[in-house]
RNA sequence: GUCGGCGUGGUGAAACGGUAGACACGCCAGCUUUAGGAGCUGGUCCCGCAAGGGGUGGAGGUUCGAAUCCUCUCGCCGACACCA
C-alpha cells in the first residue's frame, strides 16, 4: 500500500536537504546563463508575517523558480527594512529595547518563512538596522551631502503630534501621518532635506521601463510639473517702499484680469504690507492659519476665508493698484507663496471675489459671445478683451506665448516651471534609526564624519521617550564629540534618518552583502543591476518608489553607478481582504499563515494563495477554499503513487492516448504562458484539469501508457513552482534525479497541442444554432456546404438563401438572412 | 471636485470581438465507509415538462457576432485634492 500524503513529514525533510545544498544560491559571475534579478519589497520587521505577506511572496517565488528552470541565473534575495517608529512605540509599550525587539520579530518572521518553502537566497539576507549596513546609509548620506544633495534648512514642516517628529510631504496621507492617523499640524523648524527636486524633470522620465500606467500616473501627478511664468508685481509696503512681489501663473494670458492679489499667511511681506488699521486682523488670521491642522485648512468644501492688509501692489502690465489680501487658500510651499487673482477665470478666485465682494473683470471671451453678467469663472478658450495691446488674441495660445515675451522683455519675469513636488525631508526626532553623520563645530560649522569613523553608532541606553526632541540629544556621550577638521570640542546631529533612506538603497546591497570595504561592489552591480522585475504592493507607488529612483539617479551622477533606473520591470499584487478590510495586525484581522501551514501543509497553502484571485487583484480570504487545493494535491500524491508506468512502458497509440498527449502539451504551453504574465490563478486551474484527466484515466489501460508516464513527468514539473515540496518528493518517488527545481522547464510541441477535429459553432443571424465536429484544416468551401446541409440549418433557412455568410476558421461560421 | 480602475452564478473566479460561467469553494441527491482533515458518481445561471427563450449593474450604439469596443448613467474601490 502506497504511503498516504503527509506534508508534515515531507515538507521539512526537503526544506533541510535544500537548505543543506544552498539550492537557490545565486551564482555570481562565472556563469553564462543569462542573469535574472527577481526582487520583492522587503518587509517591515513588524512581528509576524500574515496570508497578505505571503499572498506577496508565493507569486513571485512560483515566477522566480520558473524563471530558474528556464535557464536564468536567478537571484532572488529577502531582507528586513528594521528601523522605524513601531518598534520604538513597542518599546515604550512593552519595556523591551527597539533592537531586542526587532531581533525577536526578525526571528520569528524568518521562521514562519521557512515554513513556506520559497526559493530565497537567504545567504544575502540584511537588515537595516544592522550597523554593518546603516553605517554605508550613512556613507551614501555624505554622498549627497558632499554634492549639495543633502542640505539643512528652516521650514514650516509636516509635524505628528502624536509621534512627535517631522514627517516627509509623502508621509502625510488627507493631512494625517501616515502612521498613526494623526492630523498634521504645520511647524517651523530646521531640518535636513534631499534635493529630490533637481531630479524633477527626470524623474517623470519613464522610457524603457515597464511598469503599470496607473504607478507611472501617480507617480507624475506627484511631481505635478506646471509650466507658467513668474512675474514681480510691486507692492507698496507701509514704509513707502516698493517691494518686488513674485508670483506664478499657469495663465499668463489673464493678466490684465487682476483685481487683487493674495499672500500665503506664512509670507513675509505680509508684516510689509499690512497697514495699522487692519493689522490686528491679520494678526490674528495669521496665527489661526497657523495652529489649524492641515485637515482643516485643506478642505476644499469650506468656505474661502482671508482678510484685507489694507496694502496694494501695482500690475506691471496696465499699472494699475489692486488690493492685497492674505488667504489660506494659497500655499506657502508652491510656487512663490503668492498669487495675483482672477476671479472672472478662476474657480477659487471667483469664490474667494463673491464672498468678499471684489471686482470680476473678464479679459477672455468665449467665441462670438459679448461678456455678459458672469455667474461663474470662464476657464475655456476664446478671445482677449480689456487686454490694451493684446486685445483680439486667442487665448490661451498665442495669448500666452506673447504675454511671456513681453514680459521677459520688460524684465518684469520669467517663463518657468513649478513643481508640486518639495524636497524630502529625511531628519527624524527619534530614536529608532541611522543616526544622520554630520558634527557641528563653533568655527567649522557643519562637517561631515570622515569615511573611516563610519558608523556613527546608535548608541544602546537611550531614553527615548519621545517628548518632541531627539533623544539623542540627552545622551552626553553621544552628542560630545570633537570636530574631524580641527580637533576641537563638538557637536553630534542628534537626528536619525526617515526608514525611506535605508530602503532606497538595499537592492543594491543584496548584489554584494557582508561587504566590508563599501556600500556595494561595482562589479557585483554591474553585475546584477537593474532589478529585471520589482514585486510589491501599489502602496509604494509613490514613496519607495520615487526615492529609490531619486537615489540610483544620485548616485549615478557621483559616478558610483552606470545606469539610470533601479527597477526595470515592475508588478503590484492586489490586497487579501478579510473580514471587511485589509489584514493588518491593528485590525485583528490577521490569518496566520504557519497555523495553516500546520494543518494543510506549505504546499496547500501556497497553491491556494495562487488560486483564490488574479495576483495583481487581491481579493477576499475565506478559510474553505483551501480544502480544494489541498484535495488536489492529495489527489496528486495519490495518482503518482499508485498509477505511474514502468521504465518499459509501451506507446498504446490510442484516441484517447493522443487525446492525452495534446492535453499535456497544451498544459505546458498555457502554463508556461501563465506564469509569465502573473496569471497565478489560472495556472492553477491548468494543472487541475491535467490532473482531473489522468484521474479519469488511471484506472484504465492508458494509465500503463508512456504516454501517460509523460503526462505525470510533465505535471509534476509544471506543479514545481507552486509545490515544491510534493513535486521534489514525487520526483523522487519516480526515480528521478534531484533536484526538479534544476531541472528543464518542459517543452511544447505545437503540433502535438492542435486537436485535430475542432467545433464548429453555427450562428443564424446572430443567435447560436448548431455545433458541428469537423476535422481540422477543412476547406471553406467543404464547410459551407457541410453546414448547410445540416437538418436544423436547412430548417431556419426555409428555402431562403444567405444574404452572407462569415467564416472564422476553427470557430464560427455566421450566416445572415 | 479631478483622474484612474472595477461591476459576470450562492462564493472565489474563467473567457485573442467568436460556444458566457473553465478551474475550484459551497450546496443538493445517490453510492461508499476512511488515500491523513473523508472518497466516488451525478446535479447545480434563470424561466420552461419539453422544444425553446432569457441572461455578464442599467439604457442606448457600432458589428454577421459584444462581458469585451463607443456614448450616457448608477454603484463600488483607489490616487490626488484650494498646486495658482
Amino acid at each position: 500500500m502506497p504511503q498516504s500524503y503527509n506534508p508534515n513529514e515531507i515538507e521539512p525533510r526537503w526544506q533541510q536537504r535544500w537548505a543543506a545544498d544552498d539550492l537557490y544560491r545565486a551564482a555570481d559571475f562565472a556563469d553564462d546563463r543569462p542573469k535574472w534579478y527577481a526582487l520583492v519589497m522587503f518587509p517591515y520587521t513588524s512581528g509576524d508575517l500574515h496570508v497578505g505577506h505571503w499572498f506577496a511572496y508565493v507569486g513571485p517565488d512560483v515566477h522566480a523558480r520558473y524563471k530558474r528552470m528556464r535557464g536564468y541565473n536567478v537571484l532572488f534575495p529577502f531582507g528586513f527594512d528594521a528601523f522605524g517608529l513601531p518598534a520604538e512605540n513597542a518599546a515604550i509599550k512593552d519595556g523591551i529595547h527597539p533592537a531586542d525587539y526587532t531581533r525577536d520579530n526578525v526571528a520569528r518572521m524568518m521562521a514562519q518563512l521557512q515554513t513556506l518553502g520559497a526559493a530565497f537566497d537567504f545567504s544575502r539576507k540584511l537588515e537595516t538596522c544592522d550597523p554593518d549596513y546603516y553605517r554605508w546609509t550613512q556613507w551614501i548620506f555624505l554622498q549627497l551631502f558632499k554634492r549639495g544633495l543633502a542640505y539643512k534648512s528652516r521650514a514650516p514642516v509636516n509635524w505628528c503630534p502624536k509621534d512627535q517628529t517631522v514627517l516627509a510631504n509623502e508621509q502625510v496621507i488627507d493631512g494625517r501621518c501616515e502612521r498613526c492617523d494623526t492630523p498634521v499640524v504645520k511647524k517651523e523648524l530646521e531640518q535636513w532635506f534631499f534635493k529630490i527636486t533637481d531630479y524633477a524633470d527626470e524623474l517623470l522620465k519613464f522610457d524603457g521601463l515597464d511598469w503599470p500606467e496607473k504607478v507611472v500616473t501617480m507617480q507624475t501627478n506627484w511631481i505635478g510639473r506646471s509650466e507658467g511664468l513668474e512675474v514681480d508685481f510691486k507692492a507698496i509696503t507701509t514704509s513707502g517702499d516698493e517691494a518686488p512681489m513674485r508670483i506664478f501663473t499657469t495663465r499668463p494670458d489673464t493678466l490684465f484680469g487682476v483685481t487683487f492679489m493674495v499672500l500665503a499667511p506664512e509670507h513675509p511681506l505680509v508684516a510689509r504690507v499690512t497697514t495699522d488699521d487692519r493689522r490686528a486682523d491679520v494678526d490674528a488670521y495669521v496665527a489661526e492659519a497657523r495652529n489649524a491642522s492641515d485637515i482643516d485648512r485643506q478642505s476644499t468644501e469650506r468656505e474661502k476665508t482671508g482678510v484685507f492688509t489694507g496694502g496694494h501692489a501695482v500690475n506691471p502690465l496696465n499699472g494699475e493698484r489692486v488690493p492685497i489680501w492674505v488667504a489660506d487658500y494659497v500655499l506657502m510651499t508652491y510656487g512663490t507663496g503668492a498669487i495675483m487673482a482672477v476671479p472672472a477665470h478662476d474657480e477659487r478666485d471667483f469664490a474667494f471675489a463673491r464672498k468678499f465682494g471684489l471686482e470680476v473683470r473678464p479679459v477672455i471671451s468665449p467665441e462670438g459671445e459679448p461678456v455678459a453678467e458672469m455667474t461663474e469663472p470662464y476657464i475655456g478658450e476664446g478671445t482677449l478683451v480689456n487686454s490694451g495691446r493684446f486685445d483680439g488674441l486667442r487665448a490661451p495660445q498665442p495669448a500666452i506665448e506673447e504675454i511671456n515675451a513681453h514680459v521677459k522683455a520688460q524684465g518684469w519675469g520669467e517663463p518657468t516651471v513649478a513643481y508640486r513636488l518639495r524636497d524630502w525631508l529625511i531628519s527624524r526626532q527619534r530614536y529608532w534609526g541611522a543616526p544622520i553623520p554630520v558634527v557641528y563645530c563653533d568655527e567649522h560649522g557643519t562637517v561631515a564624519v570622515p569615511d573611516d569613523q563610519l558608523p556613527v553608532l546608535l548608541p544602546r541606553e537611550v531614553d527615548f521617550t519621545p517628548e518632541g526632541h531627539s533623544p539623542l540629544g540627552s545622551v552626553p556621550e553621544f552628542v560630545a564629540t570633537t570636530c574631524p577638521t580641527c580637533g576641537k570640542p563638538a557637536r553630534r546631529d542628534t537626528d536619525t534618518m526617515d526608514t525611506f533612506v535605508d530602503s532606497s538603497w538595499y537592492y543594491l546591497r543584496y548584489t554584494s552583502p557582508g561587504l566590508a570595504g563599501a556600500a556595494f561592489d561595482p562589479a557585483a552591480v554591474d553585475f546584477w543591476m537593474p532589478v529585471d522585475q520589482y514585486m510589491g504592493g501599489v502602496e509604494h507607488a509613490i514613496l519607495h518608489l520615487l526615492y529609490s529612483r531619486f537615489f540610483v539617479k544620485a548616485l549615478r551622477d557621483g559616478g558610483m553607478l552606470a545606469f539610470d533606473e533601479p527597477f526595470t520591470r515592475l508588478r503590484n499584487q492586489g490586497m487579501i481582504i478579510h473580514g471587511g478590510s485589509k489584514m493588518s495586525k491593528s485590525k485583528g484581522n490577521v490569518k496566520a499563515p504557519d497555523l495553516m501551514v500546520h494543518s494543510h501543509g506549505a504546499d496547500a497553502v501556497r497553491l491556494y494563495m495562487l488560486f483564490i484571485a488574479p495576483w495583481s487583484d487581491g481579493g477576499l480570504w475565506y478559510d474553505e477554499g483551501i480544502d480544494g487545493t489541498r484535495r488536489f494535491l492529495t489527489g496528486v500524491h495519490h495518482l503518482v503513487t499508485t498509477s505511474y508506468p514502468a521504465d518499459d512502458a509501451a506507446p498504446l497509440e490510442s484516441a484517447e492516448e493522443r487525446e492525452l498527449v495534446r492535453l499535456t502539451h497544451q498544459t505546458i504551453r498555457a502554463v508556461t504562458e501563465d506564469i509569465e504574465h502573473f496569471k497565478f490563478n489560472t495556472y492553477v486551474a491548468s494543472l487541475m484539469k491535467l490532473r482531473n484527466a489522468l484521474q479519469d484515466a488511471h484506472r484504465t489501460e492508458l494509465a500503463r501508457s508512456v504516454e501517460y508516464r509523460r503526462a505525470i513527468d510533465a505535471l509534476l514539473l509544471l506543479l514545481a513552482p507552486a509545490a515544491p515540496h510534493l513535486a521534489e518528493e514525487l520526483w523522487r518517488v519516480t526515480g528521478h534525479d534531484y533536484s526538479i527545481h534544476q531541472h528543464a522547464w518542459p517543452t511544447f510541441d505545437e503540433s502535438l497541442a492542435a486537436a485535430d477535429e475542432f467545433e464548429l459553432v453555427v450562428q443564424v443571424n446572430g443567435k447560436v444554432r448548431d455545433r458541428v465536429m469537423l476535422p481540422v484544416g477543412t476547406d471553406e468551401d467543404h464547410v459551407r456546404q457541410t453546414v448547410l446541409a445540416r437538418p436544423k440549418v436547412a430548417d431556419l433557412l426555409d428555402g431562403r438563401s444567405p444574404k452572407k455568410i462569415i467564416y472564422i476558421p476553427g470557430r464560427v461560421l455566421s450566416i445572415v438572412l
